[in-house]
DNA sequence: TAACTTTGTTCATCCAATAGACAAACAAAT
DNA sequence: ATTTGTTTGTCTATTGGATGAACAAAGTTA
């Protein structure tokens, strides 16, 4: 790869927008100091970006003792993106503005795990999200497609364990459907990009996020990028042994992290422990609410576990924030203490230097949110040609 | 950061240095291929490389049925770098050109673990490296040191357990003798370094290196850089826990991947088996070599936790190459079938594409060359103003 | 109303890449 | 030896960015 002045221009047009993003509101004199370029360049890239209709001139601010400075704003209506969240009895679909703010959404439920009536459903859940989309200049920028599985770099789903789906090729089944870009990635690197997006992350430079649902997850955020290895099979660190020959997990090996510390493992002890079946997480929350000493103890373990499987990537990693999301932080005030007990035990003063564990607050829509939020991205990052 | 002209030129330059180095010895022409610059810029910037001292015209190639091209060749010796590797009984010191190769070297044992002790020996040493620098332009391009325990990114030590050292500025006690660059870090990084620059991994653009020795660390190259964490302690999954409860372990903890899987471990239970004090790695190669069927079953057994902790890396970065060093790779011969069967039974089908386990081959040298590398990477980096 | 401050625009200048013309070096055929 | 064609390398005018400086616009304060 080599430079020329029209990559060196588009580089400087892009830091203004991506500072714009960031910020949401700013004004010329800002972007001069921080991005260090001079008055006369950022006014004609400015003035590039407002015919471009990615930002929008929006009020003034006050005055410091001369002329007013007029403000920029990042127009999110410019385009529109949808994200779909593939779960394994659900599929939950939005519209979202390039800030990431629903515009409209759809939750169904889908009573079989069959790949063909998924799809049937899939395709209408685009549709109905295509009919829902407002008028606006770029229109819909793209579609992202999250699932529990693993997910290689050509957009293949490999095996989502779950929906006992393998080797399906749902972005080109996709492409072959609609014409706007579609990206496909796994639950937690969705989670992961969200929270580096969308929720004031975009300093952290390294990030873990940790999608805890019935199996378990890892997005990886290094150097401002989702670091997906070689194939895209990176962050699954829940098939990581924390336990040699130890309890049996799905995946048919033993001891592995997803069998002590996911909501499958929860609900089977509970399930053993309590002697009834069907419980889900809800109900043994509700239990844990109502005093139910055995359950609040059973999430204590289960915190135990997360917390000693998280030590074991600071080990590894270093990180500056891990994330906790995913189904798992409805359970949040029974497990947080004993997972921040356990990594501050586990850990060495020095590696409890500049670092924080918290929970996501993005919730249920975290996922659709990640989905979308790789095409968002992918759009503000080349609108020129 | 903003950019400019002077900028996109220093790339450029960059671009053509960085191919020069890594191919040795090419035409401007291949230049012009590769980078995508065009003839006059080219030939302008090689000029200026010329003048530079960093690159040299060196013979013609064949002649493809037209005028022979010139070609150039990296200048190897247009500075030199001292590396050290400080080791826990012994002191290993060179000089090595820009193309790794060593100049002169010298090795020390130091009797006491005493810090004070080290650091007159440091000094001693890299006065009797500084002599025999041979005369070049640049001279002493820098120092890179690396050590056998935990770095920040200040360069100072936070631990190096088995040398019993908390807490040393050696960056900072260095640079106030000595007035060229200086680089701390860990064996794993400096390993992992080495491996990247010189063992033609350029183009892998993720890669960890397993320093196995006394302990276990892990140095990550993701994306063509060394990957340090937020404060310079990544790698450590040497701590990470493969064991609930499992044997103890230096750090204090049970069950951590070192205790199970480094030359620690291993001659722990050779002790306890041969019921012989004073065992050494050497000893038990021998050994094995001589068909002594319980130590062969012994390195099996080591085998065996070295390659399950490489598979919980494999889930965790699904990476595109991993290389074993350190002392361990003198047992290749007894370890290395036992560690490629137990990723294979322990990885899924998918995780096995594009993968590599390799054994390094720059065997002792590689420490102190990959902590001169960060040097030398440095240098080549940045030798323009 | 005048003086001063801050913001935003216009225009000539600078600089690196580049296209294209040209020169140099070589092989192969005549 | 000469001619022709090919490849390598250099020279020069042009292009398209950033930028400094002058200037215009829009404020505040006395």
């Amino acid at each position: 790869m080599s430079w020329n002045q029209q990559i060196g221009k588009k580089f400087n047009k892009q830091q203004i927008l991506n500072y714009i993003f960031s910020k949401r509101i700013v004004s010329r004199g800002e972007i001069i100091e921080e991005i260090g370029l001079k008055k006369a360049t950022v006014a004609n890239l400015v003035t590039e970006l407002i015919e471009d209709q990615l930002i929008v001139e929006d009020g003034k601010d006050f005055s410091t003792g001369g002329r007013r400075s007029q403000l920029l704003r990042f127009n999110e209506t410019a385009g529109f993106a949808l994200g779909i969240d593939i779960g394994v009895n659900y599929l939950y679909g939005a519209v979202f503005n390039l800030k990431g703010e629903i515009v409209f959404d759809n939750l169904q439920l889908v009573p079989t795990i069959q790949l063909d009536a998924y799809l049937k459903s899939i395709l209408n859940l685009i549709e109905l999200l295509m009919e829902n989309v407002p008028p606006s200049p770029f229109s819909i920028v793209g579609l992202g497609v999250a699932v529990p599985g693993s997910v290689n770099k050509d957009g293949v789903i490999i095996i989502a364990p779950n929906l006992r789906w393998e080797d399906f090729d749902i972005r080109g089944y996709l492409r072959n459907r609609f014409d706007f870009p579609i990206y496909i990635s796994n639950e937690a690197n969705a989670g992961a990009y969200a929270e580096y997006i969308f929720e004031n992350n975009k300093e952290t430079s390294n990030l873990l996020y940790l999608s805890i649902g019935i199996g378990l997850g890892v997005g990886i955020i290094i150097d401002h990028n989702i670091y997906l290895g070689v194939n895209g099979y990176s962050g699954e660190s829940g098939h990581a042994i924390i336990h040699m020959n130890g309890r049996k997990c799905t995946c048919g090996r033993n001891g592995c992290w997803e069998a002590y510390a996911s909501e499958y493992a929860l609900i089977h002890d509970a399930t053993y422990m309590l002697k009834e079946r069907e419980l889900s997480l809800e109900q043994l929350i509700t239990l844990a609410e109502e005093g139910h000493e055995d359950v609040i103890q059973l999430f204590k373990e289960t915190g135990y576990y997360i917390g000693l499987g998280i030590t074991n990537l600071i080990q590894t990693f270093n990180p500056e924030k891990i994330i906790i999301g995913n189904r798992i932080i409805k359970a949040q005030k029974f497990i947080e203490q004993s997972i921040l007990d356990t990594i501050n035990s586990n850990t060495m003063h020095f590696q409890r230097d500049n670092y924080s564990v918290q929970f996501s607050t993005l919730k249920d829509r975290a996922i659709a949110l990640g989905a979308a939020s790789f095409i968002i991205d992918q759009f503000i990052q080349l609108p020129f040609d």
